[in-house]
RNA sequence: GCUCCCAUCGUCUAGAGGCCUAGGACAACACCCUUUCACGGUGUAGACGGGGAUUCGAAUUCCCCUGGGAGUACCA
């Protein structure tokens, strides 16, 4: 009986204790990165897959380069991602506040247990003598790591240092940390998607926990609330894997549990170097104003690393993360190739619920009076012209002819197509006949069916006989469907642009 | 320089010793469909970076080389 009680128990704290929490900790230095989307995605899908939470945490230590506009650029972007969190500075939780520069009080404690547990250390190196050790070190040719020179300051030395005004910052000792916790100076970790990944702890160098001028450093700053946070999946990229090492020791320090790390390969633009501005847009927020679907960015970034079991690519992230094993993730970078990104965004437009699409391609036609057409014929319009489109903003230059009374026609247009004898002919002929028209789509497709049937017997193609058509009232000889476009027209404006097409 | 990570078609990837004469998707090319462009359909071409080792057998394991990436801050 207390037997099964007790198994229970264990069952259930265990199970506490293993909640899945993982984080997204973005600095706003910047508008949200694709890369730093594809890691929050990562992190939501884990969260999803095991019913765990994800968290968002902004990382704003360095006042310098933050600013509320990127602040807001993350929010809007994770949003419109469907990248929603269950806990936030905005939403909050029971471990906030989730603002790093809202926590500065809660670090200089933890410094303090560190300083006195001596895994911590006081520097009063000046930059100018910091600089100097990395020359010496560069000039022979060796790896830079602190001189821990200030490791051994006795009481007075500091005293005195202190009283030249000189105000100390908070160095980490990796080489104790180290032997108290491990056996030589190899330490090692299963990561989450690498492996086994091991690093000679000599070589890291005494870093920074507390500046001088009392804020904490990252590296700090990130253990202290991914301890307080219970974070218990660290899912980022793999430019951080020399972090993990130095983290992993300053959880250990602490008598912190050290969550499970996972390494993500980087994202590269084609010329395999970091995707960054000059090689077009970075932002979330960037391509969604180019006109991609944020459904089609995550999507396509899902795939960067991860592949899904069925074959099939297009998926949504609920259904992503269903099939979601983060050990099955690519543990390559990969390149950002746009190809198949505006593949999946065309995709993702003709899959699109109409009613959303007229909505989300209003921005693009501002420079258009859409007051000029019914809801119907706007709906028809769109209908009809959303097939090639890559991106929503393609729709500007697909849809003039759509707009005014008369229309603007393309040069090569004009010489190749409507000057020719035999669309003089077609022209005329039409305006003959289309006057007695109904002007609706079903009307006409026959009507135009018998029209190039006629003109086929004196031996023209359908195709001559319907791009004459087609110029005339468009300007252009590509372009939707000729129905659909002459309905929505209708026969005043159609027979008026004929007209003046005719010599 | 030092350290770490990675390595299959142009790109994203499947592949966890024999199912692989390496599969799929995007891009490319060809053909078909068609009133244009497009969509769609069908098909073609295209890869295990190199060298050793283990094994009856290696894309899959190990080692070396090469290549690429990252880190090396009182930035995050």
């Amino acid at each position: 009986m207390h037997n099964l009680i007790n198994t229970s128990q264990i069952r259930k704290k265990d199970m506490t204790m293993s909640e899945v929490r993982v984080r997204i900790a973005p600095s706003p230095s910047g508008n949200l990165h694709v890369g730093t989307a594809r890691t929050a995605l990562f992190n939501y899908l884990f969260a999803k897959k095991n019913n765990g939470k994800f968290i968002l945490r902004i990382e704003d230590t360095d006042a310098e380069r933050t600013s509320q506009a990127y602040i807001d650029n993350i929010f809007d972007s994770l949003k419109a991602l469907g990248l929603n969190w269950d806990e936030g500075p905005d939403v909050g939780g029971d471990y906030g506040p989730y603002t790093q520069s809202e926590r500065f009080d809660i670090y200089p404690k933890y410094a303090q247990i560190l300083l006195e547990k001596g895994f911590a250390y006081e520097c009063f190196c000046t930059p100018e003598e910091l600089e100097a050790e990395k020359e010496l070190a560069t000039k022979n040719k060796q790896a830079y790591v602190y001189s821990k020179k200030c490791e051994n300051l006795t009481e007075e030395e500091k005293e005195k240092l202190r009283k030249e005004g000189r105000k100390p910052a908070l160095r980490f000792n990796i080489a104790k940390a180290q032997k108290a916790f491990h056996e030589n100076s190899i330490l090692k970790f299963d990561d989450l998607v690498k492996g086994e990944l091991h690093m000679d702890t000599d070589l890291l160098g005494d870093f920074v926990i507390m500046k001088s001028n009392g804020t904490p450093t990252y590296n700090f700053a990130v253990v202290i609330d991914d301890m307080l946070m219970k974070i218990s999946h660290v899912i980022r990229g793999e430019d951080h894997i020399s972090n993990t090492f130095k983290q992993i020791l300053i959880f250990e320090a602490l008598g912190a549990e050290v969550p499970r790390f996972g390494h993500l390969g980087m994202i590269l633009a084609p010329d395999r170097s970091k995707l960054s501005k000059r090689h077009g847009a970075t932002a979330v927020s960037e391509f969604v104003e180019k006109g991609y679907l944020t459904d089609a960015l995550i999507n396509f970034v899902a795939l960067l690393g991860w592949s899904p079991s069925d074959g099939q690519e297009i998926k949504t992230v609920d259904e992503i993360a269903q099939d979601f094993r983060i050990g099955e993730i690519s543990s390559s970078n990969s390149i950002f190739e746009y190809d198949k990104l505006n593949w999946m965004n065309s995709h993702y437009i003709k899959m699109l619920p109409i009613e959303e699409l007229k909505e989300k391609l209003k921005p693009y036609l501002t420079q258009y009076d859409l007051s000029e057409l019914t809801d119907a014929q706007y709906t028809r319009m769109v209908e009809v012209t959303r097939e090639p489109l890559t991106l929503l903003s393609d729709i500007t230059d697909a849809v003039p002819y759509f707009f005014g009374e008369g229309v603007e026609i393309e040069p090569e247009v004009q010489s190749d197509v409507l000057d020719t004898e035999t669309s003089q002919e077609v022209l005329k002929e039409f305006v003959a006949q289309a006057k007695d028209w109904e002007f609706d789509e079903e009307n006409l497709h026959e009507k135009l069916e018998v029209f190039r049937g006629k003109f086929k017997e004196k031996g023209i193609k359908p195709k001559v006989t319907m791009w004459a058509i087609r110029a005339a009232v468009t300007g252009r000889t590509r372009g939707a469907d000729m129905t659909a476009i002459l309905a929505i027209l209708g026969k005043d404006k159609v027979i008026a642009r004929v007209n003046s097409a005719i010599k």
